[in-house]
DNA sequence: AATTAGATGTTCT
DNA sequence: GAACATCTAATTA
């Protein structure tokens, strides 16, 4: 089942984000079909959050989706070279999202491969921003303020995920938010080796 | 195994 | 001009 629009809307990014963890994100792109399940976000939050694109009220072109209305999605060229895929949520006007930074791919393995020119489905197929993006054919041009609720990408609800199999960590390449950069605000699925950098000791909250 | 350089668009100084 | 929600191949040890 589809997630549906007041799944995003609710008033908390970080809440939305734990939820997110183990659903299955889907692109069907000209009749291209992929799958995976979420094994790692980060919560991003437009308002006293300074790691945050949106932060203090910042609004851009580049910005621009993450206030409109919750089940947006917000793609961003990162370092000019990656398309970073989030998820907006909250109501319009809010400019709050999650980054989702590693999948674990179900479905199209060999469309995945062949987008990524890699011979074999390993973990560098999807464990990272970057790369999950070009694996699920997601870019800026096409698909920057996408409405989640259609049927080209959207998000298959699946069985919640127990709190003692997630970990919890400071987000990746944030220094500069300063105070900021403390917040634990990135979790990934403890059993699984698609994730981008895992901690020496997992901590569960 | 760990570190470094090079790729390069958008935004801000 | 600098920094940036990154990835890969090459280099060093």
């Amino acid at each position: 089942m589809k997630l549906e629009r007041d799944f995003y809307e609710r008033n908390d990014v970080v809440k939305i984000a734990q939820d997110l963890l183990g659903k299955t994100l889907v692109t069907s792109l000209n009749g291209q079909y992929t799958a995976g399940k979420i094994t790692e976000l980060e919560a991003y939050a437009g308002r006293d959050d300074k790691a945050c694109h949106a932060n203090d009220g910042l609004r851009t072109k580049r910005t621009e989706a993450m206030y409109w209305q919750g089940g947006t999605a917000y793609v961003y060229l990162c370092y000019g070279i990656h398309h970073l895929f989030n998820v907006v949520t909250n109501r319009e006007g809010l400019a709050d999202a999650v980054l989702i930074r590693a999948i674990e791919p179900l479905e199209g393995l060999e469309l995945m491969q062949a987008r990524r020119k890699k011979p074999k489905p390993d973990k560098t197929l999807s464990s990272g921003p970057g790369t999950l993006s070009a694996a699920l054919g997601i870019n800026t041009q096409q698909h920057y303020g996408l409405d989640l609720l259609g049927d080209t990408i959207w998000i298959e609800d699946a069985p919640a995920v127990r709190k003692s199999d997630r970990v919890v960590s400071t987000r990746i390449g944030v220094e500069y938010a300063e105070e900021d950069a403390l917040k634990p605000w990135r979790f990934y699925l403890k059993d699984t080796k698609w994730v981008s950098k895992k901690l020496k000791e997992d901590k569960v909250m």
